[in-house]
DNA sequence: CAAGAGGCGTACCGTACGTTACGGTTCGGC
DNA sequence: GCCGAACCGTAACGTACGGTACGCCTCTTG
């Protein structure tokens, strides 16, 4: 397991520096890993020494472009008050829609190329920042919904954990691989919509309680 | 889709040739994308002049690598004579075991890592070499046992891509990514054959048939 | 043994890019 | 209106690395 790497979103961020960042995040969509600083002065329209005195050096500027996306998509967790099958159903469904949404989008698969791709190379964190937020973020948002499943006596696991990693498995599939590939993988907003409901079904079907209550 | 990129594995290997491209193998697993020419050069004992005849070019080098290394993992595919739930079983289980050793692998975790990082910025196929010979090789090897298992009425599913697909997604999970992304997944030979029978299991409870044979 | 090919080691070139330095401009405060 | 700080644009520096050239060695072939 990596450090927590707790991001404080905030962190006093200039509206001048959130511009910034938000052009050297469309240049990292563009451009991939080989984003210059000299682009990304000229995009931003701010000049190389301001970058270096704002964000150290490139990987402090990676990084920081990485969590100020990060901070961005924080998703609104689901309300828990009448909880019934079919909610329970919705909920799962919208998770598994918003997931398939979010690891489709161009900037996630731009993000997570150039974390992979400093994986292993030491030199900074940014795979730990995309878990964090990525992959771990989900399992903390999703976790409680499980937990009020069983609760409720809609669900039956063990392990929250395990729970949650099969959901992620019959949601995810191959998706994200192939897209961090370059595989074009076709995902229309129709066919999310399929996927939610198939591996809500299917996670029914494998952890759902066999005598409702 | 990606272009099928049919690999010939062959492509007359010298000897040589195949230590030079292990030698390069090995400092892709320890040094990532940033291998330089001249290490590979020094570690294989030849000259970069050599290099660049042989392979063209950096590029060139590199697939010529992931090719090689690809061509060494061809796992046999399993025999279906006698096909009963044993048996089939037996085989899933396999399967799993094998795809979650390989992806856990030191290999193939670098390689996946260029790959994903080369990908976008379109110069070269890694992407898609390492899709033919990984998730692509896998489906075209676990599709046939699937099929006989449906002839054999022992599974029952529409699709057998969307079946290979949720088996995919039961024993990879977040395994893949989070591997990618730096994360230190615990992955015994114990836990490994722990999950495999698991999405076994999860896969058969899916699709298998409600009245066996 | 002579000739030539293939290949090693190394020095070298060009370039791209990270990083720094500097002159000019805007702007808020006195 | 003046001062200093922040910042823009750009030029300059240093280095790392892809790619090339060349001299020397070794081994095959006639």
């Amino acid at each position: 397991m990596l450090q927590p790497a707790e991001i404080d979103t905030s962190e006093a961020l200039t509206e001048r520096q959130q511009a910034v960042l938000d052009a050297a995040l469309r240049l990292l969509v563009e451009e991939g890993d080989n984003l210059t600083m000299t682009a990304v002065a000229r995009r931003a329209s701010c000049s190389k020494e301001t970058l270096y005195k704002w964000f150290g050096d490139r990987d402090g500027l990676l990084t920081a472009t990485v969590q100020w996306q990060a901070s961005k998509v924080r998703v609104a967790a689901v309300d828990r008050d009448t909880l019934d099958l079919g909610s329970l159903t919705a909920s799962l469904e919208r998770f598994a829609s918003d997931w398939l949404k979010v690891i489709s989008s161009d900037t996630s698969i731009a993000l997570n190329r150039v974390a992979v791709g400093h994986a292993g190379s030491g030199k900074d964190d940014l795979g730990a920042v995309v878990l964090q937020n990525g992959r771990f973020a989900l399992a903390r948002r999703l976790k409680p919904v499980l937990e009020a499943g069983r609760q409720a006596g809609l669900l039956e696991f063990d392990d929250a954990e395990t729970a949650f990693r099969t959901f992620f498995g019959l949601v995810g599939r191959d998706v994200q691989i192939r897209l961090l590939l370059g595989d074009r993988v076709e995902l229309t907003e129709a066919t999310i919509g399929g996927d939610a409901r198939r591996a809500t079904q299917q996670f029914l079907a494998l952890f759902g309680a066999k005598n409702r209550p």
